[in-house]
DNA sequence: TTATTTGCAAAAGTTTTGCACTGTA
DNA sequence: TACAGTGCAAAACTTTTGCAAATAA
């Protein structure tokens, strides 16, 4: 059964919070999309499965998804606030192509220890971190991307 | 006499744009300002001294700015843009507080190192990085901040 | 039964755009 | 003179909120 629903129901009971069928199926639909889309496409991919889901119920559920650790909230370049299904705890890194848009997470422990080494030297206590790299990915830098 | 004014005729020359009064006075308030201020913050500021200039060509002029590599345009936590001020290339790096949201930039050439490794194993041409790092500022987390 | 949640529509906030007028080159 | 830039107001988005009805505990 899903680890994620576990969670979230966790996370309800805590919270003093109401399991509903809504929050339920926005996790759901949620968690077979792609990362890094918008609230609108995520709307969008929720309310083809059941269109009486509002709008408001989905922004109110994924922002519960971030408090209950299910969810991360990105704004990359463009301010857009996009969402990203997110596992265990600790910083995340993205490789971000400027031509294509892709979103390349990474992993890599030196940045974490560079960041703790920094954040000693200036008194700063760290709770998470995340790099953005933008660049162009390989498809894009590539012979055959001339084009925009 | 100001760099950043011959940064920004010098684009304005190579782009065939206009040199105008405006958009000379919205950088020489801008580069008075404290960084990471608001796009609302920042034309309040301008129409103080002049309230003549209307607010699109604050957004117009803030945009040229970042063309013009005269400054960097920000989306932390909130997803509100902001903007600073910006010297030299590369990337840079922040601590962000989470509580009283002060924005904190560092330098560490180490941060460069580790992207290099990674984005060469993943085919990656980097341009530019910017790592930001969430937590609690010394001021903040001390003994006497216990209130929120 | 009681407090939370939902859906809708309206409000609020932010950014962009159309257009007539102004100003630079 | 020609064309980019400006200011204003309207439009386009995105996100939040008020409220009556529905629903979980």
């Amino acid at each position: 059964m899903n680890e994620a629903l576990r969670v979230l129901r966790e996370h309800l009971k805590r919270a003093g919070l109401k399991r509903t069928s809504q929050r339920e199926a926005i996790l759901r639909i949620f968690l077979e999309l792609p990362d890094f889309l918008s609230v609108d496409e995520i709307a969008r991919a929720v309310g083809a499965r059941d269109r009486r889901i509002g709008m408001s119920t989905v922004y109110r559920s994924l922002k519960l998804f971030v408090e209950a650790g299910l969810a991360r909230e990105h704004h990359f370049l463009t301010g857009r606030t996009t969402f990203e299904k997110s596992g265990g705890g600790g910083g995340r890194n993205y490789l971000i192509c400027t031509r294509c848009h892709r979103v390349q997470p990474f992993e890599d422990p030196l940045i974490e220890a560079v960041r703790d080494k920094v954040c000693r030297g200036l008194s700063f206590t760290p709770d998470f971190n995340r790099l953005e790299v933008y660049g162009l990915c390989s498809r894009c830098r590539g012979p055959a991307a001339e084009e925009d």
